[in-house]
DNA sequence: GACAATTGTAACCATCGAAGTTACAGAAGC
DNA sequence: GCTTCTGTAACTTCGATGGTTACAATTGTC
């Protein structure tokens, strides 16, 4: 365990901004609205987004987020570097008795295996884009039903 | 970020007791000093790794932890999985808002993204087993120079 | 049987990071 | 100038985690 919640955040963030491309800045009240939570802490995910150049914002009225490159263009393990910055796995917080064997080369060793998982597990991530998770969502999200006969003809 | 330390102790640990194979049981004691940590936080461990089928334990006097399986045999996603049980990433801590699109649809295209990311991290970790840890420890650890000439030739 | 060594656990503390909240200065459109 | 925004600081709350102490239960040794 345990990520944050900022990556699902995030992508969250951008897939609205993805949708609402064309249409002009997104405040980060409505993204909270979409997100469920405080627009400050929409706003702090957006300061990374920025900082990546994933993102423009726009301060004062009619202000807001822009998503600054096309969704296929953004692959999620640029989302997640953004985001999460950092290895993924602790180290000994205290140094090992280093004169125990294993103890003295252990962290090295770990360094490396950690690496290693690290990179396989943001290549995983490097292989979806923001797009992919558009064409995903679309793809099963349960359509807003507007007559009782989709219904019907669903149950059927 | 961030995994807990625990996966990092747990290598540790089982490291030594692939060294200390063969020579009988080796004491949570011993264990937390090659560490530098607590014993009970090695017998937290040890309980998890006894669950996962890795070691076997034996109270009273004289007893100790003892590896199961053969260095060769242990895989570090094994490890990983009985010592994190669980999802390393997190969604949503509350609901989005379902009347979004993108709210009522991210969280089942996450959870699809979030386990392919697992997966590729295990997998990079099922690569390596306890003993490839040991070989490569062995491997470069500076070795305690027994004579002067040894330190001037690698000095050269 | 007494004693010493050891595990397994419970209970507790301290710390840290994260999510959330309030507040406010500053920018920008109207 | 008013309103709508962002950017940020400051603070609270909460949960997880590493660490610590304590103690019952187990087991080998004398």
């Amino acid at each position: 365990m345990a990520t944050s919640c900022r990556f699902a955040f995030a992508v969250h963030v951008l897939a609205v901004l993805a949708l609402k491309r064309e249409s002009g800045g997104v405040c980060s009240h409505l993204l909270a609205g979409s997100v469920n939570t405080n627009p400050v802490i929409i706003r702090r995910l957006l300061t990374r987004l920025r900082h990546a150049g994933l993102v423009t914002t726009q301060k004062g009225a009619g202000g807001g987020a822009t998503l600054c490159t096309a969704p296929e263009k953004i692959a999620l393990d640029t989302v997640y570097r953004a985001i999460e910055p950092g290895a993924a796995f602790a180290q000994h917080p205290h140094q090992p008795n280093q004169r125990c064997p294993v103890g003295a080369g252990i962290e090295r060793v770990l360094t490396e295996v950690f690496a290693a998982a690290q990179s396989a597990l943001e290549s995983a991530l490097a292989r979806r884009t923001l797009a992919d998770v558009l064409a995903a969502m679309a793809e099963e999200t349960p359509l807003r039903r507007k007559s009782t006969r989709a219904r019907s003809r669903k149950a059927a």
